[in-house]
DNA sequence: TCGACGATAATGTATGTACATAATCTTTCG
DNA sequence: CGAAAGATTATGTACATACATTATCGTCGA
């Protein structure tokens, strides 16, 4: 049997699989080599199968791919595990199913190109550098007197937060936050002598969703002086809110001084790497 | 049987299901109200409820969650059911999951966060605006006579692109872009009269993969006399790579004035958005 | 000719079964 | 006592089966 099997079946085949031999003529074009490399489980070999076929060419964007009855016997292993296969692939965006009409090679990826938001003291630290913070600031206001945070009603008890992360000594980073105390009380009894803002709201209010917005700002007289840079430097600027269970967690800007601070990341979704392509 | 499956079981139950009726003791503290919402196929349902507990902090990051076959009669499924569930929570990256061991709630959420980069051409669009671009600038070079790409071998034929973006007729980016000719070689014969030149090489060149590096910069002279700003102003400053098959195809720098463009994006993860949390 | 409607073909979900795999726990023996 | 060997447990994969769901295609009739 083609050799492919690496686990499972240590014995015989225990019976009636499809196992028709791979001289299928199919549609034309789409005869792939019908080998899979055998390294690790069937779905990944298939998954990696079909994908090698779009990376090569063979199958183009927007192209009908056989059905999953047809992959089944191209490849000898079950329709479930085809399924399985082609289910996740369609999952992380690489295909498009629909019922009756086919699976599709996925035509845009235009929007799939994604950046990682890194927290600033895993990035110094992963840099090998000493990471510290300093809080400079630290006020509770009411919503609407002397401060306004839009998505929270207004007289929400909010804590609010500057401070200053440093990588070697550098500032590299300035971040002025609110936090909800309506949500998270406890905040008011934390120092932040040891763990940064950030961090401890991490680890205090788990499963959050955020949004982000990045742009780029010259800096203020001030901000330029507290990150040692002239004033008019460009500047990294990131707004990020929190969210949890559908209420305002945390809203904080960071300001970053252009040269000693990027994004980055690769992609083409996370998934794909798996793939090793 | 508690109204759960909407899908499925038009006459009666097939057969011999788990069912045990939902009055299980488990572990303390690990008891789910174990209602289904009935919406959505059963495996939804299943990740609605887990991802539901763990947002409620009933199940805390660490802890350790019932097993598969706890779950299944929990919740009155199958424990394929129940493991299509949890497996493609794990994948998302909500759960860890070990061998023997158990299932866990996931710690660290920090490095989720992802920003979607777009085409500038449909951002522009999205906004309303009109969209045009014009090439300003186009030549041949072999790498490493009067230009150097790192990634690429000494002598690779390079088509060089100079292009600006326009929404309403304001200047917003600007693209300098490297195009290696060993891949794409159709290229010289494009105009770039209509379609502009990352389009044209996204439709053209499937499947890659791409590296992201965002920066904020103060404005050459020229670059600000090009997009319409004065010198210094703060510029986000986008560099692309992008790969296919292991080769560099492409090689882009975006520049756009800071106060004109920005990148936004929210998440956790998109899949969890599919679970509307 | 066009629309309704039923047949059909594709994917989607759920369950049972069987076995593989990998930790972890337990026992046994030097 | 400690290490090796074996039992146990939880997850992982594969396959068969059965039925649901949903476009799409044809056909038939007004």
């Amino acid at each position: 049997m083609q050799g492919l099997a690496r686990q499972g079946l240590t014995g015989q085949n225990r019976g009636n699989g499809p196992a028709s031999p791979p001289d299928h003529p199919l549609q034309a074009g789409l005869t792939p080599d019908s080998t899979l490399d055998g390294r690790g489980p069937l779905f990944d070999q298939i998954k990696r199968a079909v994908a090698g076929q779009i990376l090569r060419g063979r199958w183009q964007a927007g192209q009908r791919l056989p059905n999953e009855a047809e992959l089944s016997s191209l490849y000898g292993v079950s329709r479930q595990t085809v399924h399985k296969a082609i289910a996740l692939l369609a999952r992380e965006g690489f295909l498009v199913r629909r019922r009756r009409a086919g699976t599709f090679v996925a035509t845009s990826r235009r929007d799939r190109f994604a950046l990682p938001i890194e927290d600033i003291g895993d990035v110094v630290a992963r840099d090998g550098r000493v990471y510290e913070f300093r809080i400079r600031d630290r006020k509770i206001f009411r919503n609407g007197e002397g401060i306004r945070w839009p998505d929270l009603p207004d007289g929400t008890p909010i804590l609010t937060l500057e401070c200053l992360h440093f990588s070697d000594g550098t500032p590299i980073q300035h971040e002025r936050r609110l936090v909800n105390l309506d949500v998270v009380p406890e905040v008011v009894d934390e120092s932040f002598d040891v763990v940064a803002p950030s961090r401890w709201l991490v680890d205090r209010v788990p499963w959050s969703s955020a949004d982000h917005t990045v742009r780029a700002v010259n800096a203020t007289a001030e901000m330029a002086a507290l990150l040692g840079v002239e004033a008019g430097a460009a500047c990294l600027s990131i707004r990020r809110q929190t969210m949890h269970l559908s209420r305002p967690v945390t809203l904080v800007h960071f300001l970053s001084v252009g040269d000693r601070f990027s994004l980055s990341g690769s992609s083409i979704t996370d998934s794909a790497t798996e793939l090793n392509l």
